[in-house]
DNA sequence: CAAATAGTGTCTTTGAGACATTATGCG
DNA sequence: CGCATAATGTCTCAAAGACACTATTTG
């Protein structure tokens, strides 16, 4: 097999060595973390089961810009890892965790995204249970915290025909840890036609959340919905042992609405649990069996 | 409402004026397309259908690094566009098309993935009607072609139990043009248990392609094969007008797997599909109905 | 008529959803 | 006992899958 040579009559061997990167302009890339968690809210009724309440984990800005607003945890990407390892550093360096669930989000990169320079942003979401939230930071001295994520999706139109739609929604975002509040608006425009797709995320309000952060946990929380409905991705919200109302409630939490309980336990409780001896106590009511996770192993 | 300073008592806007970017290395960022269509096979029965095909668009290179292998049309990022633009803008350059399907896969990272330097790759998936492959390239003009995809995903290994799994799959791909063949095999590793999920696209064999590119282009089959499941992702590959016989055939093909007609016919002849007056004609066999894509709204 | 595909009818099985009923611990 | 939740039984309806049957064109 002969080498071959290019229009220069260099060797691929010989065009590496001889290779110089342009100078035209690069882009910074960051990763930025959507790391959510399920915890439970405060019950004043002890007989009643607390609710379950999704947790988002920010961090406020020391240094300008968006100085004082609320941010994703992140960082930059340094030469010698990929996205992911850099995700697992920032992970590991914000929370100390080492081995949770981790999944790319999408790579935003509007031009104006960050005021100071061209800065790309590829996005994480990571989840994990509430047994590690007390481990992991949230508490001021670095400034982070977890936030009580609401959140509203409101159809603002809908147009279509056979061959054309035109929908647009507002995914309404509020965000609360003690006495901070946090909120944005972030407007998705789908388009579909014969001639393509475009889907648009717009910021057309926010208040107290840094660059485009807000959009990018707008994202996070679709994506979230959408994969809670036919992959095992809830388990990574419970901890080891848990019951099927406490998995159901994270169910409900995320999709926004109420599941039938009964079904619900014979789909889930046999596709994605294991249950194990043990019970509940002192609840003020009947015992509940706890299960464990059982993995699927399609998608 | 005070303006914030910081540390140093400058403001946001002092702070942007001052502000030099750092001289930290930064990667460059491409992005690259898997532009995928759907055709007939040649039948030499007159009397007989021709199946479906999925079709790749290549481009052969003509400089180093991997001269003369074939590589998925792309290019580098401009300043002042988002990564979707770059693909929008690419993909008119190198197809002439402008109105067409386009859906962001994937960041890829690995810091060696480009010998020559730190380079990311944003790709993108791009569906395109046949009746669209014509107008595009595909000439010799610039060593771009249309290959035959010809993929076949089988089990490595498989263990499981109740709070762990490890599955190996080889995913092998075969790519023809002509007398052009080019192949590869990409492992794909899923390890699950109970500390997160971590996915693995090794390349373990590759002949005649450019870079990592069999791994993009394995994971934007995967992609389209989850996808054709639940969403309407599959009319962008047929033409204006077409038989649902069409249609299930690029499901099949897409799935690697038969499916039922009666029932194929009754859920998406509905969901995803408008009859006309037109049909076919001069088939040798019963003529049949010709249908419109109808677009669905949810997800 | 034969070949080949188009298109539908029907039966069975499975799963979703609705609702009711029974079970159990705690104060 | 009453409260509150746990857990299951049953009925209905809709969808998925299997299979067979009828319809229609061309040579």
């Amino acid at each position: 097999m002969e080498t071959l040579r290019d229009k220069n009559g260099l060797t691929e061997e010989e065009y590496l060595a001889a290779y110089k990167p342009g100078d035209y302009e690069k882009p910074s890339v960051a990763v930025d973390m959507v790391i959510i968690s399920a915890s439970d809210t405060k019950e004043e009724n002890y007989r009643k089961l607390p609710e379950k309440e999704l947790k988002l984990l920010l961090i406020r800005r020391g240094g300008h810009p968006c100085l004082g607003k609320w941010a994703l945890p992140g960082g930059f990407v340094e030469p010698d890892e990929t996205t992911e390892q850099a995700a697992r550093r920032e992970l590991f360096e914000e929370t100390g965790l080492s081995d949770i669930y981790l999944e790319q989000l999408y790579t935003f990169s509007e031009p104006d995204r960050d005021p100071r320079t061209w800065v790309m942003s590829c996005s994480y979401i990571a989840l994990i249970d509430s047994s590690k939230v007390n481990v992991s930071a949230g508490d001021d001295a670095k400034d982070a915290r977890w936030f009580t994520i609401r959140s509203k999706v409101s159809e603002v139109s809908l147009k279509e025909d056979d061959n054309h739609i035109e929908r647009i929604t507002d995914h309404q975002i509020m965000l609360e840890s003690g006495d901070i509040r946090l909120s944005g608006t972030v407007r998705h425009t789908m388009l579909r036609n014969d001639c393509g797709l475009d889907n648009k995320y717009e910021i057309t309000r926010q208040d107290g959340i840094a660059f485009d952060h807000i959009r990018i946990i707008a994202y996070a929380l679709e994506r979230l919905k959408n994969k809670v409905e036919y992959t095992d991705i809830a388990l990574n919200l419970v901890p080891e042992y848990f019951t099927l109302t406490e998995l159901q409630q994270i169910y409900e939490v995320i999709l926004g609405r109420e599941l039938v309980k009964a079904h619900f336990r014979r789909k889930f409780g046999s596709m994605l649990c294991t249950p194990t001896e043990l019970e509940t106590s002192d609840a003020g009511h009947r015992p509940s069996r706890l299960y464990k996770r059982k993995w699927i192993s399609d998608q």
